[in-house]
DNA sequence: CTGAAAGCGCTTACAG
DNA sequence: CTGAAAGCGCTTACAG
């Protein structure tokens, strides 16, 4: 690997003129800017990056942190973590998933190591040790998902409380009065204070209360089963329920199947909104879900976005904001019957 | 952030002898080492990682290459990527997850960034473009799949050839002899040559030649709802078939759920044999699949020893190893009826 | 517009 | 057992 002291003896020039050249940061004569771009372009050079970072104190990389890797990405974090990924490249960064356990320990190994410029954290819940961790480091953050109390924290999140009002308003706006919400909450996420979950819930129970109808509310896992399980449940539970808002995306096909085998008609007998999925999520049934799309791209770019301004104005405002779910309809509500 | 001089100040010894109390590179006294651990803990002192990685030429950083991070990713890589990651910190390495595209360019950078040591390659083709670039150059790399022609790569497969035949030869000694192969591979698997797609079929068509069966072949995307039209297919084209082999993840569900609504009993009327699962994917179902697993904690630990040994002994003997899927009784199978 | 030099935070022969 | 010094490959005041 030629260094920059090959290239600049092949050029005749400083290592500091190499330097100017190829990060343009001073001015450079054209012949000897050309001189000096022949040479690398002859030996092939690459700036080493561990050098760069060293001297200029800064690596350029960004760390994706999710939390003990969950059992598997949905194709939600797939995109957001792609959309994350080409911001950082068009910014300057690279953005790296970086893999460690949430003990303690850990993280402050991350941050001590001087490998990484700042943090991206995912799944942040409402009571988050690692956030504490963050802001007691000098080490930039930025959050997807927001804790309890995050007025002082840089965030991007989705706007649950919204997507749900709006969930409920269409399902009202088409004569349904008996709603069921089914989460995609296992007992660990309703223990762990999940804020997508929670704010979730909660919303949903106020805006029926709110609105005068009834509801029923079913917790349900990250599967084709569970989403069987939960139709089945919900028919015994609560059979005059004519509309259900499914947070869960795995669930879906389930869900449905669970319905029609209890001849169950979507949506002329039920109707069923999924909410923060993804377009494909919604095309997983038959008949294909209207859904309120979660908008993983927008918010990979917009967490990136929120952390590189810190890395460049570290005193800085910190941004935080808030993005809503994406209408779309499908073929599975309609009016209420009867 | 202190630095390896400020302790080296406090315990007044040079940056020399802290660096090999450090390390543990050279013997240091007793009350020396007592001194410098003392000033240690008192500066809370963390090496830089940086630093290190410029001085000793080597930055413990592997990466995880992706192609093009597909759509999700399954339960079997995240454990996969879980495994890998704990073995590489075992062998006092960090794994991190880099996301680049496939294209010429950005693999170049990544190797001459000088950022990481060697380089973990998932998702490998049968002809592979980023295996013939990274052994022009000189960074150490390991395969998980392997080429068309790996007999001068390091690498570490499954053995899709033999679970294929514990497969076949199985539902053979249950006295099926109509068999159906499932597989995972939507268009762009067959085209692009993917080894456990393309391996899998022609293992499966030579063993069924060889034995004598009556055979189909079926190609599914991964979802429920392919898998259920992929066993409508099955019913309408080859309804004599007692026994599918079903290489597909996320299509189980659908297809037990298309058998059933034709009628047909799993496992009185037809068997179904998961291939290339997890015990988790096995269960995903009602009745719970008898599957072969894949072995991905044991891949993910291989892979990493494999590359190590890379690291650690350059010009050494490369590891080359296929790992056999694992067998495991569920209540999808049976003898055949009539 | 260009260069000499210090320095980023470590490791590692070399000497004693 | 310990230290002085060179060096890893860059960036960045500073001087001219």
């Amino acid at each position: 690997m030629p260094t920059m002291r090959d290239v600049a003896r092949l050029a005749d020039v400083s290592i500091a003129t190499v330097s100017f050249v190829i990060n343009d940061t001073k001015p450079v004569a054209p012949a000897t800017r050309a001189r000096v771009e022949e040479a690398m372009q002859q030996l092939g050079y690459r700036r080493n990056a561990l050098g760069r970072a060293l001297a200029s104190k800064r690596t350029r990389i960004i760390a994706l942190l999710y939390p003990a890797l969950q059992r598997r990405l949905s194709e939600t974090a797939v995109k957001f973590f792609t959309s994350a990924t080409q911001t950082a490249k068009d910014l300057g960064y690279n953005l790296v998933l970086w893999p460690i356990s949430n003990d303690a320990g850990q993280i402050e190994e991350l941050i001590s190591s001087g490998f990484i410029d700042g943090v991206l954290l995912m799944e942040v819940q409402l009571d988050d040790a690692r956030v504490e961790r963050l802001q007691r480091s000098t080490l930039p953050f930025a959050l997807i998902g927001r804790t309890r109390h995050p007025e002082e924290l840089p965030y991007v999140d989705v706007d649950f409380e919204n997507s749900m009002i709006e969930a409920v308003s269409y399902l009202e706006g088409l004569g349904h009065s008996r709603l069921c919400f089914v989460d995609s909450g296992g007992a660990e996420h309703a223990l762990s204070g999940y804020g997508p979950v929670v704010r979730s819930r909660a919303t949903f129970a106020a805006e029926v209360e709110r609105r005068g109808l009834e509801s029923v509310h079913l917790s349900c896992e990250e599967s084709p089963m569970s989403g069987q399980n939960a139709a089945e449940k919900l028919l015994e539970t609560a059979p005059d329920t004519t509309a259900v808002i499914l947070m869960n995306d795995n669930a879906s096909f389930g869900f449905l199947n669970g319905l029609n085998r209890r001849g169950i008609d979507v949506p002329g007998d039920m109707s069923v909104l999924l909410i923060g999925s993804t377009p494909d999520g919604a095309a997983a049934t038959d008949p294909r879900l209207t859904v309120l799309t979660l908008p993983s791209t927008e918010l990979g770019r917009m967490g990136v976005e929120t952390l590189v301004d810190q890395l460049e104005e570290p005193g800085g405002p910190m941004r935080q904001a808030v993005v809503i779910c994406c209408f779309e309809e499908g073929q599975s509500t309609g009016p209420v019957q009867r």
